[in-house]
DNA sequence: ATACAATTTTAGGTATGACTAATTCTCGAA
DNA sequence: TTCGAGAATTAGTCATACCTAAAATTGTAT
């Protein structure tokens, strides 16, 4: 009896739904999403993880195509999947910062339980709450019912020159400790940030924080941060 | 290698942490806590409930005492266990109803789905915002942190004789078309009945539902919904 | 006292989803 | 072209939590 799956969602389980949901987020930065790649993420070995890609791969209708060493895609159906629970994830995250009070760095662990457990209605009401948001409280997209998902600056602060003034965009959720961090420094989504000084070979970055109103502040931020802070050049100053 | 247990919460299963609770609400009308009648509220199979008690009863500390062929009670760290899932279940309840708009048929499911994921964080913070709340959308206390309850109406409406007037107090959860028959009746908490009449051997109670401001109106209830009903005399009515 | 009926427990099996250990595959370098 | 390192897969285990079927226990009624 292999068992068979049909409709999106309802039918998986957890562990299933963070395969997708893995997944689909290390296709947008990976070329090839490899059985090892998707074992580090998922923190799990990756002889676990060859296990359940065969399930997803043989479930009907099939959640991914797979062939043996080579790596995984999503079918339309698994992408479709994936995005849903994404979806959920990014409205959690936001609504427990808006309506909740949470801070940036809470967000994320909080989603990950909820996000498999919301119901249809849910999502719904927390969605119509909040005015159908865009992004979450990290700047990532929150894909639509249908399945869209804006399009998010793929520029990292590393890529900046010394000089150049730039808006935050977008902060990796993955390291609460880095997001409190930041935090504290004032560097929240829509900080601008004047780079002052770019140390060569990667090197710490300093820059000064502030909206064009508020008080401004000297920082330096390293290689770790610089990697997961995405920003757009500030209207007017490219 | 028997699996251990400590602390409350957070280290359970959620499977037993449906049993815990399960366990404690029918300790509150039943003398005993039998096999079947688990298996019955569960929707288990008996042999199901002796196998997980068994592990409940081995836990260190145990969740509950167990004799063969006798019956369960739970043990102070039980007990507490099962009220923080009650907590959390009847805090759910609450919020859903009052900050998402959910009718009172539909957050049960909900609520059954989330109390066993949301951190202690999102415990305080629901709370919180709900001014610590001692009822939910049905009547049914919520306990506090502390792990006190507010007593409440063991009279059922079927215990009311023709003439008197009643405030609805409670409304068992566990059968979400009821409710809907009920809002619709306007029969919702605080409503004010007053019994016209009983028909013999608990057949069907006719009353008259309206607040002492509101329309009155005139409904007959069979048993199943009488049964369900939880009242109070109104006062100085008595 | 005993026997039956209902309840409960034991024994054995299934599915999920993780693990380790051992094997196999792929691909780049000599 | 062959070798070896690293990646991936297979094979075999384990724990959870359910199931069915068979055996055992309880209490009640004769």
């Amino acid at each position: 009896m292999t068992n068979s799956r049909i409709r999106a969602s309802e039918i998986l389980t957890r562990a299933e739904e963070d395969y997708l949901k893995t997944i689909l987020e290390l296709e947008e930065e990976h070329e090839s999403v490899t059985t090892s790649l998707l074992a580090t993420h998922l923190r799990v070995k990756p002889a676990s993880v060859t296990g359940m890609i065969q399930k997803l791969a043989r479930s009907r209708p099939p959640c991914l195509h797979y062939e043996s060493h080579r790596g995984v895609t999503l079918t339309p159906v698994g992408r479709q999947i994936a995005l849903e629970v994404i979806r959920h994830h990014r409205l959690i995250e936001q609504y427990l910062a808006q309506a909740l009070g949470y801070d940036w760095d809470k967000v994320d662990a909080e989603a990950e339980k909820l996000e498999h457990v919301i119901s249809e209605e849910l999502e719904d009401r927390i969605a119509a709450v909040l005015g159908d948001p865009i992004f979450d409280p990290h700047g990532d997209p929150i894909p639509s019912k249908d399945g869209s998902v804006t399009a998010t600056s793929r520029l990292p602060l590393t890529a900046i020159q010394a000089g150049q003034v730039v808006r935050v965009t977008r902060v990796r959720d993955d390291d609460p400790e880095l997001l409190r961090y930041l935090a504290g420094l004032g560097i929240r989504l829509q900080a601008r940030l004047t780079i002052v000084e770019r140390a060569p070979f990667e090197g710490p970055l300093t820059c000064q924080v502030g909206g064009a109103e508020t008080e401004a502040r000297i920082c330096a931020l390293g290689r770790g941060a610089t990697d997961r802070i995405f920003v757009e050049f500030d209207e007017g100053t490219g």
